[in-house]
DNA sequence: TAGCTTGGTTGGTACTAGCAACTAGTCTCG
DNA sequence: CGAGACTAGTTGCTAGTACCAACCAAGCTA
């Protein structure tokens, strides 16, 4: 049905998008440094700083990782001094994770090495090509995330 | 001296890649099926298959990995009867490896998958647009490259 | 208050990953 | 030829990511 150019260009993008995958996790096993942190951790740490103090369960569920997962990642943080379980006096059981001020300061300093990478990344692109190219990643995102809710069943959110 | 511009850009591309890896990590993660192996073992068996018998080192060499992890990776696969180990007649110290019948038919099923799922993803693009699809990521992937080589001193190939 | 529910931790397993140490072949040079 | 250097692969160790299941303690509800 599909005529052969579409698989002939799936093909290509796979290849590529495989390619574009491994260069970005090798750029991130590597970079062991992180400023201390884990890539696990360091995601862990954006979204404790960008949603403020939060309870474990929230972070797993924004973060799509089991409790028991989360938890473990929490105690890293924790041990690297990044952050600290307060109690949370509206829920004797649950604890509230907040960002320390090294952590939220280690945060900044990948996310500056980040974006200054992208814009090296970008920098070889003329200008209109680059937002050309923060589109396309998000439209690959978007057909990704798409393809995934389908194939699942989409659940929450 | 760079301008605001590209700034916006690069952090608007790092906030798009790191969606798209997030995405693409959910969909290898719960892809706990890939037809019986891990995303590791499937990429493992992209390279064996590809490169024929292929020694460990040279297989560790290929993907980056160092050979104590790739002994356990071919172990996992040997396990799974998706490869096997042959002594290698001009070196009694190394062992070949090589795909099985089964191992290379997991391989392609796995590939098939993969082509249908990018057809999906290309097919909300026109078709134009989905070669120049292809080529950005290509672009944005040898950009990427460009920098890992830089930082790192760049080694061999 | 008894019993269900929920938040978080802990135990178990498996896999990815690297470094260090080791075994066993191979090679080189005296 | 043989000793020492070198190389291929495995194994031990540590750490991190990830899940499920079992558990405890606190909260909620009837």
């Amino acid at each position: 049905m599909s005529p052969p150019a579409l698989e002939r260009d799936a093909r290509a993008l796979l290849d590529a998008m495989t390619e574009l995958l491994r260069v970005y996790q090798f750029r991130d096993r590597d970079r062991l440094g992180y400023h201390g942190l884990t890539i696990t951790q360091s995601y862990a740490m954006e979204v404790i700083v960008r949603l403020g103090p939060i309870t474990l369960n929230d972070l797993a569920r924004e973060m799509n990782l089991d409790k028991s997962t989360m938890s473990r990642v929490v105690d890293g943080l924790e041990r690297k001094r990044a952050i600290v379980r307060r109690e949370n006096p509206s829920d004797g059981r649950s604890t509230l994770i907040e960002a320390t001020h090294s952590g939220r300061e280690r945060r900044r300093l990948i996310e500056e090495d980040l974006v200054a990478e992208n814009a090296r990344v970008l920098s070889s692109f003329a200008p209109p090509a680059r937002v050309q190219a923060v589109e396309l990643v998000r439209a690959l995102t978007n057909a990704a995330r798409q393809r995934r809710l389908e194939d699942v069943g989409g659940d929450e959110t």
